[in-house]
RNA sequence: GCGCCAGUAGCUCAGAUGGAUAGAGCAACGGACUUCUAAUCCGUAGGUCGAGGGUUCAAAUCCUUCCUGGCGCGCCA
């Protein structure tokens, strides 16, 4: 809708340059939005002050040869108003709100999607947590906002591949094989004091529980570094299985799991760091080589491999963004903690340094979670091994609570999670009151069914029983879905959508209390029918995108 | 010390490309169920947008200084 009144803009601007009624030939970028208040119209344009300076006219004066000019023909625009120090206000016909019911009837379930990513391939990877324990609460919001980013730049049109990144090369690994060896031992009747920097948690005595059951004491009677060796891969495959679950018991899905101890059989790593020192981006240094990270934008620079000989987690990671690129992405996007955000200059010197755009590479951070019971804080350790594990959450408040709540807020703020709040179905819980809004308009229906009337086809309404303001007003917002869509997309915030959700719920909300969808009089309900159906799909198709389920009946 | 992020109503937070009188939810107060689900709605109240300076016709938004909070500054991962 937008673009189409600013293609109607744009025309009227060359009209006139070719008339000669103005002359500074500069097509500008077209500012429209649409305004806080009703009164202001559907859009308002700046297009007139803009152009101020250059035209050396009053604005005013310019925006009313723009509407002189502007073309009336297609119906769209009704009235144009000039207000306050030249904004040009429009007021679109009824008539053009209307189509756009047409518009999510005809689409369905594809409303909402556009072609802003002209099918560019983008690559999201999230969670990426490394398979020692199992996924906890932090790691649900980057799983949450990671699916969403991705689901969002699929509607937007980009072509997306989801991607978990496995850390299973580094020596965290090796704890890992070491913390369940030592269970293992003590299994086996062994004493000793179970180190402070191994893991703490209970899972490692189930895996080494399991250990025992599958192999006896076959562990006992081999080297203790093959031992561990075995013990890293046992436990690294169980707790990655285990991972795969909880994603998929949250509803999500990644199309590749892309290990780092891959990069290393395959000499990636190798192969990455040869790269860059051809392209004589490293030095050495005391025995180290060094990446020149500080000639893109870094403080400082990095190693990547040791005096020692290993490669640092950095080259991994040289290694590993390389190699999406050259899997033909044009664009990659990794979600990480936050606390990892001195890590992104760094890779967008990696990315300078490959020759790619440092924009190539889009870094989510995603701020840590506050675990909430009642509004006291629930104390958590990783050290202790005692944290919330997000298996546990999405058995208590569900998933679709659990999925809103993570994406309520812009990534990078912190997040207040309230467990009895999430759980609790009154007013207070925002999941509900969108869901209900769904659900209710499901209610009508089947209500509409038993008095035998069906929900209205494509063309089947007569648009002119659709004349309250509240209609309208609801038509607005239901056109509104598509760009908000691409905006979360190209913005990479999801959020946008939850907040789209709220004020779509609440308008609907308003209308139901106010006006009945099934009156005395058959053509009004069939129209009412129709609009209703067009806030479930849009409603729905919302939800979808973000994880969350749209229930017929609550 | 340096860097990144944040500071908006009592609380939790929105405010896309700078726009007109800064919004929502919760909490507070007052109302609405013989009506398609009250998990809902309607109304009232609540603000020096951390502080100062600057750019602009126009600043919560951009620049700058300062204050406060969080995080990060390894040949760790």
């Amino acid at each position: 809708m937008k673009d189409r009144l600013r293609h109607q803009i744009r025309q009227a601007l060359e009209t006139c340059y070719r008339a000669g009624t103005l002359h500074s030939e500069i097509i500008p970028e077209i500012g429209l939005e649409v305004p806080a208040r009703a009164e202001h119209g559907d859009f308002a344009s700046n297009i007139a002050m803009v152009l101020a300076r250059e035209e050396k006219k009053a604005p005013r004066r310019i925006a009313e040869i723009l509407i002189e000019t502007l073309n009336r023909e297609e119906g769209i625009i009704g009235k144009v108003e000039i207000a306050g120090p030249g904004f040009i206000n429009f007021f679109l016909t009824e008539r053009c709100w209307y189509g756009v019911l047409d518009d999510i009837v005809q689409s369905g379930v594809s409303y909402g999607r556009s072609r802003t990513g002209e099918g560019k391939k983008v690559q999201v990877e999230f969670v990426s947590a490394n398979p020692t324990g199992p996924l906890h609460i932090g790691h649900g919001r980057g799983a949450a906002t990671g699916d969403a980013v991705a689901s969002v730049l699929e509607a937007a049109g980009f072509s997306v591949q989801r991607e978990y990144y496995i850390n299973d090369a580094g020596n965290q690994m090796e704890t890992l094989g070491r913390s369940i060896f030592l269970r293992y031992l003590e299994l086996m009747g062994e004493t000793m004091n179970f180190p402070a920097d191994c893991y703490q948690g209970e899972y490692i005595r189930d895996l080494a529980r399991e250990v025992a059951e599958v192999e006896g004491q076959r562990i006992l009677e081999i080297p203790e570094e093959a031992a561990i060796r075995f013990c890293a891969s046992f436990g690294g495959k169980r707790i990655l299985a285990g991972i795969d679950e909880d994603l998929r018991a949250f509803g999500i899905r990644f199309d590749n799991w892309y290990s780092e101890q891959s990069l290393f059989d395959r000499g990636e790593v190798e192969r990455g760091v040869a790269l860059v020192r051809e392209k004589g981006l490293c030095y050495e240094k005391e025995g180290a080589i060094w990446f020149r990270t500080s000639d893109y934008g870094d403080d400082k620079d990095r190693v990547l491999v040791r005096s020692n000989g290993a490669t640092t987690y950095f080259a991994s990671d040289v290694a590993y963004h390389k190699e999406k690129f050259d899997r033909g992405f044009d664009m990659v996007v990794d979600v990480w903690g936050a606390d990892h955000h001195g890590y992104v200059p760094r890779m967008k010197a990696v990315m300078a340094g490959l020759g790619r755009r440092p924009e190539d590479l889009q870094v989510i951070l995603v701020q840590l979670v506050n675990l909430l019971r009642g509004g006291q804080q629930v104390a958590m350790s990783t050290r202790s091994g005692e944290f919330v594990t997000l298996q546990e959450v999405i058995e208590e408040v569900g998933k679709d609570a659990c999925r809103f709540f993570f994406l309520m807020r812009r990534s990078d703020s912190q997040l207040d999670f309230d467990l009895e709040l999430a759980k609790q179905q009154s007013s207070d819980n925002p999941v509900y009151y969108v869901q209900y809004a769904h659900a209710r308009v499901c209610s009508i229906n089947r209500n509409a069914a038993e008095q035998k009337i069906a929900v209205p086809e494509l063309g089947e309404i007569d648009f002119g029983r659709l004349a309250l303001e509240e209609e309208l007003a609801l038509a607005r917002i239901l056109s509104r879905f598509p760009e908000t869509v691409a905006g979360a997309a190209v913005a990479f915030e999801p959020h946008r959508v939850i907040f789209f959700l709220q004020e779509l719920a609440a308008q609907f909300h308003s209308y139901y209390n106010r006006h009945r969808v099934l009156t005395e009089d058959m053509e009004t309900s069939r129209a009412r029918l129709y609009l209703v159906n067009c806030v479930r799909i849009v409603l729905e198709n919302a939800l979808l995108l973000l994880g969350v389920s749209a229930p017929e009946q609550m």
